[in-house]
Order: C-alpha cells, then sequence, then structure tokens
DNA sequence: GGTCTCCCCGTCCGAATGGACAGGTGCCGC
DNA sequence: GCGGCACCTGTCCATTCGGACGGGGAGACC
C-alpha cells in the first residue's frame, strides 16, 4: 500500500483526457503531467460535444473535468460527467474546478465522478488527487471535503413553492406592490394577496420586506 | 504598423513575470510563452508581497497579473497593481483574471493597469494582447471592452446616505418593521419613519419592499 | 450670529398590508 | 364519483406603512 506509490509505475501510464473551456490551464495541466512518467495526456476537449467524441476515440482511464464550461451553465459539465461515467464504466473523472459551491460538489458525486478538487491546490496535491482516483479511490481537497460535510447536515428543508407561487415570489422580490404583481400576471389583487400570504407562511416569515429579503438570500432574485 | 508585428521580433526578448496563486494557470502560461521567441518568462510569483518581490529583482518589462490572489480579496490585487506600476513606471501590467466584474474592469485601469483579458481567451489573442501592451498600447478582450463601455455610461449616481440611514436602511433591508428597527436603535418609530422616508426618496423607489430589493442589488446585505 | 446638515420627535390621514373566513373551478389519481 | 391539490376570487378588519405637515437640538463652517 506504500510502496506501490513511486512515480515510476511499472505498469503502463495512465491516459488521461483534459476538459477545460481555459486553453491556458489545458496548458499548464499538459506541462505539469507531461513530467510524470506513470501519466500520459492523450487528449484535450474545451466543450462537451468535443470531450465525449475525444473519450469515445482515445479511451483514458482518467478524465480531468472542468464542470465550468463556455456556455455558463454548470449543468452542461454535470451532464458530460454523468454520460461519460455511464458509457465507460470504469473511467475515473476528476472534477477540477475553479469555484467551490456546496451543492456543485454533491451534484458532481451523484453524476458518477469520483473526486474533487479546486484549481487552488498545488501540483503536488493535484497529483496526489489524480493517482488516488486512478487507484479506485476518492480525492477531496481539504475544501471541498469541508463542503461535502457541510451539505451532509440536515437543512432546515427550503420550503416547496407551487409554480404560481414562484411567479408571484419573483415580482414580489422585486419590490412590486400586490395590485401590480396582480397586473402583471393577470390576476385578481386579492389572488395575489392569497398567494403572497402563503408565501410567508411557507417561509415563516410575517412580511413583505421579509420575503425579499429571504429571496435575495435564496438567490431568487 | 502592420511589419513590425512579426514574431520573431529583432528586438529583445519582453521579459515577463506570471502572477498568479493557481499553480495550473502558472504553468500553463509558461508553457504557452515559451514557444514565442520574443517573449520570455522571468519569474512567477503567487501573492503579492512575492511578486512585488520577484518584480524588485528581475525587472521584467510585463506582468500578467491575476487580480483574485488567494486572500479572496480583489483589493490586493488592485493594489499590488498600483504598487508596481508606480515604482516602476515602464511597466505593463495586464490583467488577466477569470472572472469580468464591470467595477473591477474600470477598477484595475485606475489602478495602472494596461489591459484586462480573461482567462476564457484562446491563447492567439492572449498573445496579442501580450504585444499590444508591450508596445504601450491597451489591450481588452471583447468582454472587458463590453464591460468599459457599461461603465463609461453616467449611471444615476448612487445616493448617499448619512451615517444612521445606513443603519436604518441594513435593518430594514433584513425585514424589520419600523417599530423593530426602532427598538434596536433605541429611537423612536417616528424617527425611523422620518428615515426610512428619506431613504426612499434618495433610492427613488415607493415601498420598503422595493427598498429591500435595490438594498440587496446593492449589496447592503 | 447665520446657515447648513444630521439627527430626533410629534400628529394626521389615506393607502397598503397581514390575516381571517368563506367560497368556486379544474385537474389528477384512486 | 370522490378526495386532494393547485389555483382563483371575494369580504371584513386591525395594523402597518407611506407621506404630509409641523417642531427642536447639536455640531460644523463661514
Amino acid at each position: 500500500m506504500t510502496t506501490e506509490r513511486q512515480t515510476t509505475a511499472p505498469t503502463a501510464a495512465q491516459r488521461i483526457v483534459l476538459v477545460d473551456d481555459h486553453a491556458i490551464v489545458r496548458h499548464g495541466l499538459r506541462s505539469i503531467l507531461e513530467r510524470e512518467s506513470d501519466l500520459e495526456v492523450v487528449g484535450e476537449a474545451s466543450t462537451a460535444a468535443e470531450a465525449a467524441a475525444v473519450v469515445e476515440r482515445t479511451h483514458p482511464s482518467i478524465v480531468l473535468l472542468d464542470l465550468k464550461l463556455s456556455t455558463g451553465a454548470d449543468t452542461e459539465g454535470l451532464e458530460l460527467c454523468a454520460r461519460l461515467t455511464e458509457r465507460h464504466p470504469g473511467l475515473a473523472v476528476l472534477v477540477l474546478t475553479t469555484f467551490l459551491d456546496d451543492s456543485l460538489v454533491v451534484e458532481a458525486i451523484r453524476h458518477g465522478a469520483r473526486g474533487y478538487v479546486v484549481k487552488d491546490v498545488d501540483t503536488t496535491e493535484l497529483l496526489r488527487s489524480i493517482r488516488a482516483v486512478a487507484r479506485n479511490e476518492s480525492a477531496f481537497d481539504s475544501h471541498a471535503a469541508a463542503a461535502m460535510v457541510r451539505s451532509m447536515r440536515v437543512q432546515p428543508e427550503q420550503p416547496r413553492f407551487t409554480e404560481r407561487e414562484v411567479r408571484v415570489l419573483k415580482l414580489l422580490a422585486r419590490g412590486l406592490s400586490n395590485r401590480d404583481i396582480g397586473a402583471e400576471l393577470y390576476i385578481s389583487e386579492t389572488t395575489v394577496k392569497f398567494h403572497v400570504r402563503n408565501i410567508m407562511r411557507k417561509m415563516d416569515v410575517g412580511s413583505r420586506a421579509e420575503v425579499v429579503y429571504e429571496a435575495s438570500k435564496m438567490g431568487v432574485i
């Protein structure tokens, strides 16, 4: 267990594909990995579609994946992660991303990722993580691990809103009056008050100003 | 003007220092720049203090600077930028950062930066930008340029609040009622209404819910 | 002294809000 | 069909809020 972790492994080198929309980062990773004799970069991709094709062609054992691809939606990276791990069960996907979002860590794991490392890490820790996922282990840097722990905690369960309530909430969060919301949604002011009351009940707050505050914390705005 | 932009310049190579807290990014930049005969990386730094020392020692002509250094505060990168350009008037600082913040573009320029490029750019555009700032020109990628234009527009000048109004605004932004704000600040509810009215007048809004919305946009919360 | 800003406090009133009660409609699953 | 859910609408009432008037005091600046 201790001896098998030598840099110059007797087995074949790990075949790695880099997926990142930043050319700079891809270059950086390549130059870091090229110095390691047990690691070999066999492909690069900057988009999800490209990544799928490259993996199909090169059959790597490891994919270093930045969830944040050019489109801006994290979901694209997550879906790519799911697709890759489904089609290639043995494939180790190590998420390597810039920012740390608690929910994103969990989502990444749910979508088949084997590790999560932020780009802040130094090269030795990065290499350690790569070799860990290559051995079918998991790898998290300390920040990502903390995020995992946080998201494990049972939270005061975010209230669920109906479709209509969400529409009202968004307008309410922008400071509109009941009358204006009604005009916007083509419903009576009375109905707006009905929804606002339900929203406040679900949020457990006592004024519309508080609703706006909570909504801003939730990112509704 | 067209002929002098050849890659293999007859003059001495540009001496470049990389400042970025991400080792991966530094490696990437180095590997990109090392292929160019007119560009030479003479130093790297991951912190502001380190950067100041390296620049002092190596006397580069160009600094590629990521404003976001490890501490998390953008101000550190800005201050470093100001310090470098003050002490070395000829030095060209090209800000190379991950995310685009309209105000940050302007601030960077104010602090002496000669260009602003997000890391999304491909290598050719990055090299073009580097060579531009080396020629005492400016360089902005399209996104940063758009941010500049946006921030050029005369804005409805953010209202200035008195100290007392700020206190009230913060509590108001958390959804508290006038009575509760009064209790919190040991003043009468009437006085709170006085301040709230002034706040709403300055913000040009008509309800406290709107105040909360605006405050959340302003980052008061 | 005069002027200014900021802060404090009051009254009065119309409008908006918070909260309760009592309905009606349409859709879905059992 | 029947219950449950989401959605819509109404009335009634107490409280709060928004906005208008008024006033006073402390400190800074000229």
